[in-house]
DNA sequence: GGGATACGTTCAGAAAAATGACCGGTTGGA
DNA sequence: TCCAACCGGTCATTTTTCTGAACGTATCCC
């Protein structure tokens, strides 16, 4: 196989997280168990690691396969969103608050939500990989995942994997509110 | 560190998504253009494919890398936690609720926080790769990320890279109240 | 300047992966 | 029953990765 062709570019990729780890090509060999010359052709894209010698290096970072593969990066160093900051994601009788502009790169994605009475929400097919969950700060809500009825009320919460058909229904009289946490933020 | 994924079986994650896409070893070898010989070997973990091959391999399927390292999903059924059924992983004059027990496998964490006043938590060392973010739910809070302080309070949120150092403390006169989530869930 | 150390890169040979051809077994029609 | 098509697995050979020992350069200290 040949090294050129790359979705991902496997030796910048590496070479950013050594040296993000402050270490050098021959010391990361060391802690590896790898020889430097092969860090230092993986990292100028001139052979393709086998996969068990890629998580042969990266256990001297130490990282794993699924780290590195993670779609990387986006900055935005941005760190606090103000309760007026939030951004809309949703509209009518539900808000979907998100934490976040732009969730390109990243690996969370968190919500404030609100339903407004009798409001409904969720996905009938099975989507992406992911997990999800959430806790119910004021309000009852109805969560039905893979035909299971649940009724959560103020502080219960739920976790379960984003490919179950789930839904969302807020049952009580008045405002549903509640936190999720989605990843990856494929929405 | 999510161990897991270390001994991730390469062989057994490709049988499994090629025969979920109901194709045989030869019609995946051919829509990936590799011979099917590279493909039993694989699958029978009597090769480890270089990452090229790899993606050449799951170009068939077809499959980004980052999905087929993605962390294999734990199971648990389990959906719905109740608010006195959340695992408190702290102590004292902080409380760590958090949505379900056992998270091995999982790549997301969720926990429902307390801190009574002038209570004090967080990081002082970059440690795990990860984000994390939350969302205050009562009382008032000083969150300081790589050197910056922010003062947030109901409403407001927060997102950072779990590598930055980073501490949180109740600066108001009664209890801080947020739910927070982070992934991976190396804690 | 000289010596020591560290850096990343390069090269020939050893080790491992990928190929194309082939094997025995199974299925489904003529 | 025979044949054709497909299945996954195995083998010798070709191609690629990986190693260990070089190379050239830069830096620091005496």
């Amino acid at each position: 196989m040949n090294a050129r062709n790359f979705d991902l570019d496997v030796g910048a990729r590496l070479r950013e997280l050594r040296v993000r780890e402050g270490l050098s090509q021959r010391a990361l060999a060391k802690r590896a168990g790898v020889s430097n010359a092969t860090i230092s052709m993986v990292e100028a894209n001139r052979i393709s690691p086998s996969v068990s010698g890629l998580r042969q290096i990266l256990s001297g970072i130490p990282l794993s396969l699924s780290e590195f593969f993670a779609e990387a990066k986006g900055e935005a160093d941005k760190v606090v969103f103000r309760a007026g900051e939030l951004k809309e994601i949703a509209g009518g009788p539900i808000s979907f608050r998100q934490v976040g502009t732009n969730l390109e790169g990243r690996s969370l994605q968190m919500m404030h939500e609100r339903y407004q009475a009798g409001a409904v929400s969720g996905k009938a097919m099975l989507s992406h990989q992911g997990e999800e969950a959430g806790l119910v700060i004021r309000g009852r809500m109805l969560l039905e995942v893979d035909g299971s009825r649940y009724e959560l009320s103020a502080g219960d919460a739920y976790f379960f994997d984003s490919r179950k058909p789930h839904a969302f229904k807020n049952i009580g009289e008045g405002e549903l509110e509640l936190v999720s946490a989605c990843t990856p933020p494929t929405f």
